[in-house]
RNA sequence: GCGCCCGUAGCUCAAUUGGAUAGAGCGUCUGGCUUCGGACCAGAAGGUUUGGGGUUCGAGUCCCUACGGGCGUACCA
C-alpha cells in the first residue's frame, strides 16, 4: 500500500515543472493520531521550499493531480498545516485479512533481505562460569535479532566466539587444581584473584572422583583447564538451549593462532606502516584514526592482547562471504570495536558490512539495590537459577522488552514476583483466550466456503485489521534497526485491540455468518500472535 | 581531564528515526462479572520531555552549552 501512495504521489508530482533531483523523498507513514487517517504523507510540506508556495495550497494542487484507486483508497483529506491523509477502503482491509488466513504461520515473512547472508556473533563469554544474568541480555538480543532477519527472509549464523587461550583461562585452571589439592588433602593456599565459585569444586571433586589422588604431584596444569572449560561449556550450552538459543557455530581464538591468522594480519598492517615496535611491543597507529595513544597488539612478553584475534577474526568472517556481521557487544566495547573495524578496513576489506551493536548495560537490583556482579567473586545470579524461579519466557521477555540503547533495569524480585502481572502474560493470555473461544466455536457450527468478511463493521473491528496489517513492516523495522522491542511493543498493541474487539463482540452466539467472520478474525489474530512471539523466542500455550 | 552512551508521569520505559494534541505498564483513585477465560475492561489524577540557547514550516528527537548518571580511557578480556 504504501509503495502504491508512493508512486500514485510521484505521478502527481510529476506534473510539476521541478527537476527530478530536487524531489524531496515521498514519505508514507502512519499517523499516531487515528483521527488523522490510515496513512499521510507530508509531501507538501517538504514541497514548500523548492516551490516557494503555501504548503496548503500544494496539497490542494497536489492532491487535485493525484489519481487513486477508489476501491483501495476511500478518501483524501488536507489537515493541519498541509498533511495529506488517506483512508483505506474497506475492501483494501478484506482482501488483506483474507490473505493473512491463507499465509498462515508464514505471516510476516518477507523477501526483504533475501539472498543475504548474515553472521550474527553473540554471548561469546569466555567458559570460566556459568552465563549470568549479566551474559542474558546478550544473548536474548542476538538470537532474537537472528530471528527477525529470519523472518526477513536472511540466511543467518549464528556464532559464539571464545577465548580458551589467554590469562584467565590460566586463572581457571589455577584455581581448579588449589580446590583439587584442598580436597585430596593438601593444605595449599587458594589462589590470588581465582575464581571463587562453588562450581569450581565441583568440577575439582569429579577430577578427585576419576583419578583420585594421581593428579597431586601434576606441574602442568591443562589437565585442571581442559576439565574445567569442557565442564563450564556444557554448562553455558544447556543453559543457551533452556533459553531456546541453538549456536551453528563455536569459534575458537585459539584456531587463530593455529593457523598463522594473527601473523599475517601484523605483516600485512606492518607492509603498510600501520603497525610499529617500540619498548618490546607491537603497536598498531590508533592515532592516525583520531585515538589519543597507539594501540598494543603484541606485549613484550610475546602474547597478543585480545584485539589482535579481534581483527584476524573479523578477517575471518569476511573472508567466509557474509554480507553482513553483527556483534552484540555490551556497552564496556564501545571504545575497542573501531580498532578492530580499522584494522580490518586497513586490510582492505569492506568493514561496512560489519555492524556493532552496542546495548547498555544490565543493572542488576537485588533486595531493592544495585547489585555489583562479578564472576571471578561468585557474586553473581546465574540465568539457570533465574529460570528457575521465572522460566525462560519470562526471561526472554525481560531483556527484550526494552530499547537496546537504554540501561535496561533488571529487578530480581521483581521478575519472580512478576508471574501474573508480568506482561508477557498479557500476550499469552489473549492468544490462550481465542483459542478457547475457538474450540467453542467448532462444537456448535461447522463452516463452510470463505468468511463473509464484509460483516465485519464495528470499529473494534476495523481497528483490529488494520493492526494485524502492519505486522510485516515491524518485523522489517526490528529486523533492520536491531531493535526487538517493536516488536513486543507492538504485539502488546495487538493485544490490546484485540481485547477491546472482545468487549465490545461476541462472537458465539450469534448469527452464523457473522458468528464465520469473527472467528476468522480471531483466527488471524491468533496466528499474528503466535508468528510474533515464536520470533522472540516465546511459547504460545493455547490455554492457561 | 578526554571519548562514547543515557536523562521523558511517583517508579520502569515507549514515541513510526524531524511530524499533527508526548503514550503504555506498575502504583494511586472511581466504576464494571447470572453471557465466549475478570490473568480483563472503562474512566480519573499525574508532564516546562534535566536547565539554557540555536537550526526550520515543525524539535523529546538534530547542533552548542551547563548539570546529573553509566561505561570506557591498560603491554586485562
Amino acid at each position: 500500500m504504501n509503495e502504491y501512495l508512493q508512486k500514485a504521489l510521484a505521478d502527481a508530482l510529476s506534473r510539476y515543472e521541478l527537476d527530478r533531483s530536487s524531489w524531496p523523498d515521498i514519505q508514507i507513514e502512519k499517523p499516531r493520531d487515528p483521527s488523522h487517517g490510515d496513512a499521510a504523507t507530508n509531501l507538501a510540506l517538504m514541497l514548500a521550499k523548492p516551490l516557494q508556495s503555501n504548503p496548503r495550497k500544494i496539497a490542494e494542487q497536489l492532491v487535485e493531480y493525484l489519481e487513486l484507486d477508489e476501491n483501495l483508497v476511500s478518501s483524501v483529506e488536507i489537515a493541519g498545516p498541509g498533511f495529506i491523509n488517506f483512508r483505506y477502503s474497506k475492501d483494501y482491509l478484506m482482501k488483506n485479512l483474507h490473505h493473512i488466513l491463507q499465509k498462515g504461520e508464514t505471516f510476516g515473512s518477507s523477501d526483504k533481505n533475501q539472498g543475504k547472508r548474515v553472521l550474527v556473533e553473540f554471548v561469546s563469554a569466555n567458559p570460566t562460569g556459568p552465563l549470568t544474568v549479566g551474559h542474558g541480555r546478550n544473548a536474548v538480543l542476538g538470537d532474537t535479532i537472528a530471528r527477525l532477519l529470519e523472518w526477513t527472509g536472511a540466511e543467518v549464523d549464528r556464532e559464539y566466539y571464545f577465548n580458551n587461550a589467554g590469562r584467565q583461562m590460566r586463572v581457571l585452571g589455577q584455581s581448579v587444581q588449589a580446590r583439587y589439592l584442598q580436597l585430596t588433602g593438601r593444605d595449599v593456599p587458594f589462589p590470588d584473584g581465582g575464581y571463587e565459585g562453588e562450581y569450581i569444586r565441583d568440577i575439582a571433586k569429579s577430577l578427585a572422583v576419576e583419578f583420585g589422588d594421581k593428579l597431586q604431584d601434576k606441574e602442568d596444569i591443562s589437565v585442571f583447564k581442559e576439565r574445567a572449560e569442557k565442564e563450564i561449556f556444557n554448562d553455558i550450552s544447556a543453559t543457551l538451549n533452556r533459553m531456546n538459543i541453538r549456536m551453528d557455530s563455536f569459534f575458537n581464538e585459539h584456531d587463530l593462532y593455529e593457523n598463522s591468522s594473527i601473523k599475517e594480519v601484523i605483516q600485512a598492517l606492518r607492509k603498510d606502516d600501520l603497525v610499529y615496535d617500540e619498548d618490546g611491543a607491537t603497536w598498531f597507529r590508533t592515532t592516525k584514526y583520531g585515538k589519543d595513544k597507539d594501540t598494543v597488539l603484541i606485549k613484550s612478553s610475546g602474547e597478543p592482547t585480545y584485539r589482535l584475534p579481534d581483527i584476524a577474526y573479523h578477517k575471518n568472517k569476511l573472508e567466509r562471504g557474509y554480507d553482513l556481521c553483527i556483534d552484540v557487544f555490551g556497552a564496556d566495547h564501545i571504545d575497542t570495536y573501531p580498532d578492530v573495524l580499522n584494522g580490518v578496513r586497513a586490510l582492505g576489506y569492506d568493514a561496512e558490512k560489519i555492524d556493532v551493536l552496542v546495548y547498555q548495560f544490565v543493572t542488576i537490583v537485588k533486595d531493592g539495590k544495585p547489585y555489583k556482579m562479578s564472576t571471578r567473586k561468585a557474586n553473581f545470579v546465574t540465568l539457570d537459577e533465574l529460570m528457575d524461579e521465572v522460566g525462560s519466557d519470562v526471561t526472554r521477555f525481560f531483556f527484550l522488552m526494552r530499547s537496546p540503547s537504554t540501561h535496561l533495569e533488571f529487578d530480581i524480585a521483581q521478575a519472580k514476583e512478576a508471574g501474573e502481572k508480568n506482561p508477557v502474560f498479557y500476550l499469552q493470555y489473549a492468544h490462550a483466550r481465542i483459542h478457547s473461544i475457538l474450540r467453542k466455536v467448532e462444537d456448535v457450527a461447522e463452516f463452510t466456503g470463505s468468511p463473509p468478511l464484509h460483516l465485519l463493521e464495528d470499529e473494534s473491528e476495523t481497528d483490529l485489521i488494520k493492526n494485524l496489517l502492519e505486522f510485516p513492516e515491524v518485523i522489517i523495522s526490528a529486523a533492520n534497526s536491531r531493535e526487538p522491542h517493536r516488536l513486543i511493543n507492538y504485539l502488546d498493541s495487538l493485544a490490546a485491540s484485540f481485547t477491546t474487539f472482545y468487549h465490545d463482540c461476541r462472537i458465539l452466539g450469534e448469527d452464523p455468518k457473522l458468528m464465520y467472520a469473527r472467528t476468522a478474525l480471531a483466527t488471524a489474530t491468533s496466528r499474528v500472535l503466535a508468528n510474533g512471539l515464536s520470533i522472540l523466542g516465546i511459547s504460545t500455550p493455547e490455554s492457561m
